[in-house]
DNA sequence: GCGCTGCATTGATCTCGATCAAGGAAATGG
DNA sequence: CCATTTCCTTGATCGAGATCAATGCAGCGC
């Protein structure tokens, strides 16, 4: 469990804001407001305005609330991670903790305005977003054009860039999130998902234990299946 | 059309490059190859990097190239837009002309490191992504979680947003995408999106003329059949 | 004008994933 | 340790939209 001082040092890394006793320093670590949630709780925003939240430790997901009970899930994120709630436009957003997590949120104006005087800050922000962006069109693309199959690979090829734990020639996945998770993230239904975990499970290519373990055994089959471009990264 | 010095020039106003002969300014401006596409054209990336787009002239659509002949279009863009082109990850990605057009090409690297010391132009380009970002998270749930006829409506009023004419109660739309280029954007088939505008068509919701006119005669239906959030702005 | 080509519309059928329904396994609380 | 609840899995059926196929219509060169 990260310490209140850890977290803002940690976050202060993360953005490049490098002298550690800068008056810009102090100003923006005084914006920040912590949180703490615990698994399940959904952050409750009372501005409507866009937030920037740097998460210290847990993972969240970034939930889209559309018509009647239809969420889409835009995106997890994982310890480390700096990324926006955009403000409510067509829909309203909220982030969700997936288990404890502990995080700092900044009102994005204001962050931005302090941040004008430090050209390291923003390039760093850039880079954040561009990513953001990246991950945000690789999920257009499944959702408009990928099969079940498909998705579920890219799901989890995804996660084990992010938080898998290389194993010989394993990855080991400890997932934070349900099968709900997993469905309202991919366009699916859990059911879907599920069938498709067994599909993997019984062609061997992942093994599963309990509700959160999963052990890809055949990453290569996972690429082939995730409807990549061929030869591509 | 444009000439070039006045495409320069629009460049500079649109990404806030104030003072016209500051030495950044021309820098900048030698960085960026222009480049005038016929329609249909795709632009021919020789370099794997983001590129940083500014639109002087025309409508152009971001196209991901997933495997086999499925392409997802990531983005429509319209005169005056700044945008990235995403270094070609899981995909490659390319841009394409809808008719003439005509714009200027920036390395996104070569760029950030020249805007460094004008944080201006960083915030400028962070309210850009930022824009890019939501309407990609917009497009995420629409593919995710939306019908057929939901995403059409929700397609006809984004664009009457963007290069919609009112006339009276009604908008006149002038789309310089083919129903394919629709198809592909929304995740759907040409001949579904053919069948949703004969609905909407016979509903006397929209009317129709030759292949690019489309005049919305009922928003509000067309709102209440988007699938938003109710209440939503 | 006529034929050609590419795009749009309409109809018939099929399929993948949603929905409906029932068990089964794992965490939670007494 | 058992009861309760929640989540996951599996099966049966259904339906929205894809696919296959044919026709209509606009633009273009001759």
């Amino acid at each position: 469990m990260a310490t209140l001082s850890n977290t803002f040092e940690t976050f202060a890394h993360s953005v490049k804001l490098a002298e550690p006793a800068s008056p810009l320093r102090q100003r923006i670590c005084e914006l920040g407001r912590p949180a703490h949630l615990t698994g399940g709780a959904s952050l409750e925003l009372e501005d409507a305005r866009a937030q920037l939240v740097y998460l210290t430790h847990g993972s969240t997901k970034l939930v889209a609330h559309a018509s009647e009970a239809r969420d889409q899930i835009i995106a997890f994120h994982f310890a480390g991670d700096t990324y926006w709630i955009p403000a409510s436009d067509n829909y309203s957003y909220s982030v969700c903790a997936l288990g404890e997590c502990e995080l700092l949120l900044f009102p994005a104006d204001i962050f931005l305005k302090m941040a004008e005087s430090d050209p390291q800050i923003l390039r760093g922000l850039i880079g954040q977003m561009a990513d953001a962006l990246r991950r945000c069109r690789e999920k257009a693309v499944a959702l408009g054009r990928k099969t079940a199959s498909e998705r579920i690979a890219v799901f989890l090829l995804g996660m084990a860039e992010r938080i898998g734990t290389a194993k010989g020639t394993s990855v080991i996945l400890d997932l934070p999130m349900s099968r709900r998770d997993i469905a309202e993230s991919l366009g699916l239904t859990i059911e879907t998902v599920s069938r498709q975990f067994t599909i993997l499970r019984d062609a061997k290519t992942i093994e599963t234990s309990g509700r959160s373990l999963v052990i890809l055994h055949d990453v290569s089959q996972l690429r082939a299946q995730a409807g990549y471009l061929a030869g591509a990264a």
